[in-house]
RNA sequence: GCUGGCGUAGCUCAGCUGGUAGAGCACUUCCUUGGUAAGGAAGAGGUCGUGGGUUCGAUUCCCAUCGCCAGCUCCA
């Protein structure tokens, strides 16, 4: 007898050997439907699953999420058998299910074309037509290792040889065979939508030491419509793609002539910088930080004391010959604060002691990972560094990251990823302090009620770190926001840095190293694609854009702009020799947040027609009136 | 850096198997003075990323190189 007990308590018994999918049928016609696979004492198994003895089961259903991680991997396998088809002699590695689809590596003779994508996603269909029964089965793991060199599957067999199992499980489906875990879908015809996305180069087992195999993509979903709904949000998250944007509203721009990762803000880029700019400004002076500037070479003596020559030498630009020494262009701003600092004694009760400053950096980016703003050679951090005793650091950490969520707000950000980042692989100083600092670190944010993720060895090489991510359009994360704990630079085999305490020794204070934005060029392409480009009012390059109907009405436009312009606002006149609806159109495509369009009737009651970005007619008002519109939306950063 | 793809006018792109180039938008001029997402006409604009090679002849084929794109690795 088989014993069942069921996720809501209640127990079955079955005849032993009866499948998961003959109790999900004995429970309901509709549940045997929709189950993907069974959970049996918390082992995920097929439905054909037999069941005996004493256990406890779940069903889990296409209705739930997990059970597109099945389907998916299911997928991974179909992928796999109709390569194989096409093309016998590729080599298979690994097929696992990630967000929104799949992938599976292999090793091909020759690399997949587009051509070769569409053939096997055509193939993949006759897999499904086929309606081919997965089934399982088993044997030793010296036997499957066999079995695989015969079949010349070279990294299944090097896989195999890393296990430790007695037995391993194969899956078959029709003339396809593959070494597998499990569990899977009861059939491939089961799979409803499903698509080979594209083809690239990866690393086996993700170390680029070893050789690059192909790894095919594919996406897959219970329904065409979720497929339809998924495809259609990679093409509007395109559309949003602040290169593309950035080059259709004139933003910015990167040269070949000048190199790549070299960021050229143009005026319309340069304006809502600017805006930031003075918010960052405004709001740092309110809190107490004091404004620095420092230069953008040294000599690479200060980065034998930082430690940046040894722990970060692959990032920096090479050494110029300045007055027979070695100069380096700055890749971090720490060192230059930290000079300032030194220049006198301090008291305990000048610290926190908060020097912030837009420091430019420059780093040795390996040109493979360049992308537009996102990821560049040279760039601008909204760089901080406060000095700290010991007493008050863990408040200070708390501050900083409470203001990183208040700045990322203002831009509508909302829904962060937090991350503790842990000494990495490359770093200076004693575990000791490593293991000290990270705890209060781990502590700042338990303290605070704030939920995180670790990151093993994504810290500092000076110290461990919280960072904030946000997404892309494209489900990307990038880092922005990063508070950084320091305990190396101020010690005595660094910067040697002290303060004078309450007792009148001198004692060593901590840094934090911080900035809101991380990269201003990062925080500007994440913005960019975030808005889609249409930047609230009070960032927007022009606010506003006066439109005259006829030449007859450009000095009217042109004292409406002045107008505003007087009142501090940015505002363009588009006295074009065009007709009404093309300035109006032109003004859409840059996502002017309002058009101002005068004619006759305007000039003659002195107001303006007011009509906004996306087609909205607020009608005709005074300018005045228009002019409080503006300065509330710029109030409440809209 | 690695694997693959791409590189034609300011932008978006055409150009079959080799015979030195085309469209739309943008730009300039003229006509038009037009009321809410493209008014009309004419003109100008390219050593087809760069350097080699094959060929009587290369934008087209081959090699190298640079850049961009998708990932991998790495990272703010």
């Amino acid at each position: 007898m088989a014993k069942v007990t069921l996720p809501d308590g209640k127990t079955r018994e079955y005849a032993d050997g009866t499948t998961v999918l003959q109790v999900a049928e004995s429970i309901g016609k509709r549940l045997a439907k929709d189950s993907v696979i069974g959970i049996v004492d918390e082992k995920p198994v097929d439905l054909g699953f037999k069941i005996t003895g004493e256990v406890k089961l779940k069903l889990v259903t296409k209705q739930q999420p997990e059970s597109l991680d099945h389907l998916r991997h299911t997928c991974a396998h179909i992928m796999a058998q109709a390569v194989l088809r096409l093309f016998p002699k590729t080599k298979l590695a690994i097929g696992p299910p990630i967000e929104d689809g799949f992938y599976y590596d292999m090793d091909p003779e020759k690399p997949f074309t587009p051509d070769d994508i569409e053939k096997i996603d055509a193939e993949m269909q006759k897999v499904l037509a086929s309606n081919f029964p997965c089934e399982r089965f088993e044997m030793p793991r010296t036997e499957a290792i066999e079995r695989c060199k015969k079949e010349k599957q070279d990294y299944k067999v090097e896989m195999l040889g890393e296990w430790t199992d007695d037995k391993v499980s194969f899956y078959t489906q029709g003339d396809f065979t593959d070494l597998c875990r499990g569990p899977h879908l009861a059939s491939t015809g089961v799979v409803p939508a499903v698509k080979v996305t594209r083809a690239t180069g990866a690393y086996w087992r993700g170390d680029e030491k070893n050789k690059m195999l192909q790894r095919l993509y594919g996406t897959a979903w219970w329904s065409k419509e979720d497929m339809e709904k998924h495809l259609f949000l990679i093409e509007e998250a395109k559309k949003r793609d602040h290169r593309k944007l950035g080059q259709e509203l004139d933003l910015f721009s990167v040269h070949n002539e000048i190199g790549g990762g070299l960021v050229h803000w143009h005026p319309r880029g340069s304006m809502i910088r600017h805006v930031m700019e003075q918010e960052w400004y405004a709001d740092h002076i309110k809190r107490g930080y004091l404004l620095v500037n420092t230069p953008h070479i040294a000599s690479e003596e200060i980065y034998k004391i930082s430690g940046h020559l040894e722990a970060y030498k692959d990032l920096m630009f090479g050494a110029m010959m300045i007055d027979d020494r070695p100069f380096r262009v700055k890749p971090m701003n720490c060192p230059g604060h930290i000079m300032i600092y030194k220049t006198k004694l301090h008291s305990y009760r000048e610290l926190p002691m908060r020097l912030a400053e837009f420091g430019t950096v420059y780093r040795f980016e390996k040109s493979g990972v360049l992308h537009g703003m996102l990821r560049v050679r040279g760039f601008t951090i909204d760089d901080a560094h406060i000095f700290v005793t010991p007493k008050s650091v863990e408040k200070e950490i708390i501050d900083v990251f409470n203001f990183a969520v208040e700045w990322l707000g203002k831009f509508g950000f909302k829904d962060l990823a937090i991350y503790l980042s842990t000494r990495p692989e490359k770093s200076v100083g004693a575990a000791a302090d490593w293991e000290k600092t990270e705890a209060a670190l781990r502590n700042a944010l338990n303290n605070a009620g704030v939920k995180f993720q670790l990151d093993e060895g994504g810290g500092a090489f000076y110290g461990p770190k919280i960072d904030i991510k946000v997404r892309d359009s494209l489900g990307r994360e990038w880092q922005c926001s990063t508070v950084q704990f320091d305990f190396n630079l101020p010690s005595e085999q660094r910067f040697n840095l002290s303060f004078v305490g309450e007792d009148g020794n001198r004692q060593q204070p901590y840094m934090v190293h911080r900035a809101l934005m991380g990269s201003v060029e990062r925080f500007f392409g994440v913005l960019t694609e975030h808005y889609g480009g249409a930047f609230p009012v009070w960032l927007s390059p022009a606010q506003a854009t006066v439109i005259p109907i006829a030449d007859a009405h450009i000095p009217y436009a042109e004292a409406v702009a002045a107008q505003l312009r007087n009142a501090g606002f940015r505002v363009d006149v588009d006295a074009r020799n065009e007709r009404t609806g093309h300035k109006i159109r032109d003004a859409a495509i840059l996502k002017t947040p309002y058009m101002l369009v005068v004619g006759e009737k305007e000039v003659a009651a002195k107001q303006v027609a007011v009509r906004e970005r996306a087609g909205k007619d607020l009608g005709v008002m005074d300018v005045t009136r228009f002019e409080s519109l503006l300065r509330e939306d710029v109030a409440s950063k809209r």
